[in-house]
RNA sequence: CGCGGAGUGGAGCAGUCUGGUAGCUCGUCGGGCUCAUAACCCGAAGGUCGUUGGUUCAAAUCCUUCUCCCGCAA
């Protein structure tokens, strides 16, 4: 098939790489506009259009699709379906029904649980057992398209937001793989979204990630998870940004102490009260400063049971 | 030139403002104590103070070049 690909930043890439591998031919990539990013706002080429340039395939990189030059453009290329993923900008119907086979997406999660933005760090905050990656057929909603396959997989309670979304997005790749074959096979039959389950997975902001120690200690250890290493949680220590890499949740009891309190400092971590039970910080942050292993850090830094945390 | 912090034995930091013997907490190695120990005591090794040039009798410290790392912002 004539495939147009539609994607953004690094999450797209393995699937990118698996269609150009695969029998099928990409013939033009579209990825959002290049911006100025990183310490020294230099403008940086988006991760697919990297991979696009590499091998020669055209790269189309319109602002919005609101703008009839844009849909035209779109509509003159000769494909047979465009795979999106991560792509960043909404598309109009016009753009949904421009090729035979219409627009497939791949989302990572479950559907129709974590429709949205941020369907990966979502599985994680909400503490599942299991999540995955479903293509599907897109039409006008957010992410309401019938679905076309889902691959599962189980989450340990250990995976970070950034390990989760590299093992999606290769799982992503197989997926769009075997989506593909199985529409030109006829074999997939497109399978509304249930409405029971729906839920949403909105933007995560950086303010997501300052901590509340009056949460419990297991809620507290998702969050870290969850927002690693973007935004990252964070909490505040002598006035500093103190951003928390690896934390361990230990009781879940209810405790006497005040909320962010070190109850103890050693080898294995830094011990802190939370709303119910505490955790034990074995990895962190100071700002400007590199990621240190609590004993590393503690060598260092003079940071006493006692000390509140989050002030 | 978006704002800011930093580069000091193997690790993490202090010292820089007010130039003048390189320090702290660990780690490593040796010895001691101990039934024993990751605990405790004693001792030792290990540093061109990121790089370039300059100022000075003298530079980790002041001025300069470059480079690398990091927080914010995007």
């Amino acid at each position: 098939m004539k495939i147009v690909f539609m994607g953004t930043p690094e999450y797209s890439v393995p699937t990118l790489q698996a269609l150009l591998d695969s029998e099928h031919e990409v013939i033009g990539v579209y990825t959002k506009p290049d911006k100025p990013k990183g310490r020294g706002k230099k403008t940086e080429i988006t991760p697919v259009k990297a991979l696009a340039l590499e091998n020669g395939i055209p790269v189309y990189q319109p602002a919005t699709f609101k703008k009839e030059e844009a849909i035209q453009e779109f509509c003159g290329h000769s494909a047979d379906i465009a795979v999106v993923i991560a792509y960043g900008l909404i598309l109009p119907s016009a753009i949904l029904e421009a090729y035979p086979m219409g627009c497939i997406n791949l989302h990572a999660s479950l559907l129709p649980k974590f429709r949205g933005a941020s369907p990966i760090q979502a599985a994680i905050l909400a503490g599942e057992s299991k999540t995955g990656v479903t293509s599907m057929q897109m039409d006008a909603g957010l992410d309401t398209g019938d679905m076309l396959l889902k691959a599962e997989i189980p989450l340990t309670g250990e995976e970070t937001a950034g390990e989760l979304h590299d093992r999606l997005a290769e799982l992503s790749a197989a997926v769009c793989v075997n989506t593909l074959k199985g529409l030109a096979a006829g074999e997939l039959i497109p399978q509304p979204q249930p409405e029971s389950d729906v839920s949403y997975a909105g933007k995560i902001t950086k303010e997501m990630g300052k901590i509340s120690w009056s949460m419990n200690s297991e809620e507290i250890s998702r969050n870290v998870r969850g927002l690693s290493p973007w935004p990252s949680a964070y909490t505040l220590w002598q006035g500093k940004l103190l951003k928390l890499w690896q934390v361990r949740a230990l009781s879940t009891e209810e405790s006497k102490e005040t909320a962010g309190k070190v109850l103890a400092v050693g080898e294995a971590g830094i011990k802190v009260a939370c709303g119910k039970g505490s955790v034990l910080i074995e990895e962190l942050q100071l700002e400007g400063k590199k990621r240190l292993k609590a004993a590393d850090f503690l060598n260092g830094h003079e940071l006493l049971s006692g000390e509140i945390l989050g002030e």
